[in-house]
DNA sequence: TTAATAGGTTGATAAAGTCAACAAATGGCA
DNA sequence: TGCCATTTGTTGACTTTATCAACCTATTAA
C-alpha cells in the first residue's frame, strides 16, 4: 500500500479495450463491402492508414508504430504493392531498407477507410460526450504515441 | 460545430486502441510461461476472466459480453474444460441453453491471469498518474460496459 | 400442431500472428 | 584493411484466431 503500485491494478481495463477493439472490428467487418473497395481487409486498412500518417517511412519503422511482427507486414505489402496502392523504393542512405509510400489511388483508399472508421467509432463512442471523447483521446495519445 | 456529429470524429482513436490491446498481448506473450501454467493462452485467458466475472453464465450471454462468435467459445471451452478449468451444465430453466461456471482449478488460474494483466496493464499505463487511469477507466465503462 | 426462432455444435476455410533461418548491407573495431 | 556482430527485410513452416454456413435440439408463437 505504501508505493505507487497498487495491490490489484486496472484488471478490467484490458478486457474493456478488448471489447473496443473488437466492436470496431466487427461494425467495420459489417460495413466493408460498401467501403472497402481495394478489398485490403483490417490488417490492410490498418497498415495503410498508419502508413498515411507516417509516409514517407522505412518498414521497420512502420513495424515497430503499428506493433506488428514484421513477416506480416513484408507479405501485407506485398498485396497492397500488387493492388497499386504502395509503392516501395530502395533507401538512398541505407541499401538494407525499403522506403514506403502511398500512390494516389492508397490515399484515396484511405481517405475511404478513415471516414468509415470514424463513422464506426463514432457510433461506438455514443455514449461519451463530445469532451469525454476528447479526454479519451488525449489519454491514450499520452499513453501511447510513439 | 452545432450538431453533435463532428465532420472527422476520432480517427486515431481506432489506431491508439489497437496498439494498447497488441502491447497488452505483446507483453503477456512474453511473460506467458512465468504465469500461464495451464497453458489456456491469450484467448482462454480472456474467457475464463471474463466467466469468473459473469458466472453462472449462460455461453450466449459471454459470447455477447465479449463480443466473439460462438463457435470459437464452442471450441474454446472444450478445451478449458478437458482442463478442467470450466464446467458446463445444462441449464434447469431451458434445455437449450448450457451454464458455465469455474472449477476451483478454474479460479485459481484466473487469479493468476489476473494478476499478471494488471501487472502488464499497469506498466503499459506508467506514463499515466493515478488519477489518470482511473478516469481512462471510467470513460471506457461508460461506453463499453454490458 | 406446425412454423419460426434461439442456443449450441460441427465442418470447412480464410485470415492473423509467430518463430526461426537466411541473404544482403552496414557498422565497429582490431 | 579485414573480420565479426548487427540490422533490415524476406521466406518457410507452423499455430492460433476468426468466419460462415449447415445442422440438431429445444423453445416459443401462431
Amino acid at each position: 500500500m505504501s508505493t505507487k503500485t497498487n495491490v490489484t491494478p486496472d484488471i478490467e481495463i484490458g478486457q474493456l479495450v478488448d471489447r473496443f477493439m473488437r466492436q470496431i472490428h466487427a461494425d467495420l467487418g459489417r460495413r466493408a463491402p460498401a467501403f472497402d473497395t481495394q478489398k485490403v481487409g483490417p490488417a490492410g486498412g490498418l497498415v495503410l492508414m498508419a502508413l498515411a500518417d507516417q509516409e514517407p517511412v522505412a518498414i521497420h519503422e512502420l513495424v515497430r508504430s503499428i506493433a506488428r511482427d514484421k513477416a506480416q507486414i513484408t507479405r501485407l505489402l506485398q498485396t497492397l504493392g500488387t493492388k497499386g496502392l504502395v509503392q516501395k523504393s530502395p533507401s538512398p542512405d541505407d541499401g538494407r531498407v525499403c522506403v514506403l509510400q502511398l500512390t494516389p489511388k492508397g490515399n484515396d483508399t484511405v481517405k475511404q477507410l478513415r471516414l468509415a472508421l470514424a463513422e464506426t467509432i463514432d457510433g461506438l463512442l455514443d455514449p461519451l460526450g463530445p469532451q469525454e471523447r476528447e479526454t479519451l483521446k488525449s489519454l491514450l495519445k499520452k499513453a501511447f504515441d510513439p
